[in-house]
DNA sequence: GTCAATAGTTTGTCTAGACATAATTACCTA
DNA sequence: TAGGTAATTATGTCTAGACAAACTATTGAC
């Protein structure tokens, strides 16, 4: 039930919106424990005053935290800190990016890269007529020199230039993020069953071991597919971690 | 690259807000087909004049649409219609809800229900002290009179009184909503393993064959822990649909 | 013909203030 | 004392307008 006075320094002349600075600043002190759990924020009236905003500025900057489970509001009753413990509600990040962050050194194989006309299942859920030819990638993902996943990736033509080297060093969503591609949603399913005797020997497992399998179909900003994808990792080293909101 | 003239009828009597009747009807016509994907809206100036709202009010209603991810703005450019294949980022919903909304007939067998202590590990997710005695539930769902998931759940006491009538015809989260316990964000984790012959035997299906399984622990709107869940599911039966955001 | 400067269009940010509505608190009456 | 009513407080919604920044298309110069 703490409410402290809250000051923030806000640089005008900075290109950041101001509202993002305060948003940002808060997030961080609200993240450090700075400003702890229960905290009640003073009201918006004099808040924006405070900070030398308007009120709709001040507004939107709780907003943002708001949105993101940081903040909780009441009408006639105030703004509180509710949980330093939230992540993102869900990231769209790849496999490797993950790895990256956690320090898994990933590793990559190609095992196969060629353009041609896919499945027709994979057609269907790239949007393009059966026959058309696509990438077709075939992966194997290690970390700590151990594999973990098998991938296969399906990509229409003309959106990015694949070749083996960039994908070895590189995740396939930098790659695409690096040729303007924005990333805005994707659909999965996820999903098991067990390993069959080819991929047991590429996955170093036994034959009927525990798979996850996921299928993931990519889209744009501006809604196109960008990227269709079937993978199966190894159950004993690997599981999926999710946020979920509202 | 159309561009339609848009009429919308504002009810300035109504409770609901102005800038949410317009998302509301916005929405409903492109999810409908009546505003086909690529169209391009009036600009803000000339809609805000249209529909008579100041320009702030339009402009929230299109944000919200863009949050959601059905339109795409681009300054200097316009606003246009994106997808009409969203929907929610990620919902937090029980299982119980997802059967019952797909037609599946959802029956739940209570194998289990009591006040004790549980084990250690799960006493720390629910942030409650080792040996404090909480609800203890083991169900078995069937889906279409097969079965289909065990589910492990812990509960502290004093949020809902539960009780094997209520659990019979009613999803955990609908009780607890019912209770005025507000779901706000989860964090899962996703796996897989392979069968038990005891839970081979309960699930009706054989030692080894695939199981998903999901560890859970939800937080209510004040960050308090209100639910741990320890659930394996048949993979041959059932997968995780999720569509990501961002 | 090509490239750069420029003008026009459209969304992005911000301000100042008005009124509405929900939750709480204080008070006053029965 | 108990009850409801009124005042208080805070967020929710909405308006009207200003200026900034990004993108497009056109125009002009070389």
């Amino acid at each position: 039930m703490t409410e402290t006075p809250l000051s923030i320094p806000i640089d005008r002349s900075s290109p950041v919106p101001l509202y993002f600075q305060v948003a940002q600043e808060l997030e961080r002190r609200i993240t450090s424990g700075e400003l702890a759990v229960g905290t009640r924020l003073e009201n918006e009236l004099v808040l924006a005053e405070r900070l030398g905003l308007s009120r709709p500025t001040l507004r939107r900057s709780i907003e943002y935290l708001v949105d993101r489970g940081l903040l909780v509001r009441k009408r006639g009753v105030g703004t509180q800190v509710v949980m330093p413990r939230v992540r993102r509600p869900l990231e769209l990040s790849s496999l490797y990016d993950d790895l990256s962050r956690a320090g898994e050194h990933p590793r990559t194989e190609v095992l196969r890269l060629a353009v041609e006309a896919p499945p027709d299942a994979v057609a269907a859920s790239l949007e393009v007529d059966p026959g058309t030819e696509v990438y077709v990638l075939e992966r194997l993902r290690y970390a700590r020199d151990e594999p973990l996943a098998l991938m296969h990736n399906y990509l229409p033509v003309g959106l990015v230039d694949l070749d083996e080297g960039k994908l070895a060093h590189q995740g396939l969503y930098q790659l695409l993020r690096a040729a303007g591609v924005t990333l805005k949603i994707a659909s999965q399913s996820i999903g098991a069953r067990n390993a069959t005797a080819a991929e047991a020997r590429v996955l170093d497992e036994t034959r009927g071991a525990p798979l996850l399998t996921m299928e993931r179909t990519v889209y744009d900003d501006v809604g196109r597919v960008v990227e269709v994808g079937s993978h199966v990792y190894r159950a004993s080293r690997y599981s999926f971690e999710l946020t979920l909101t509202d």
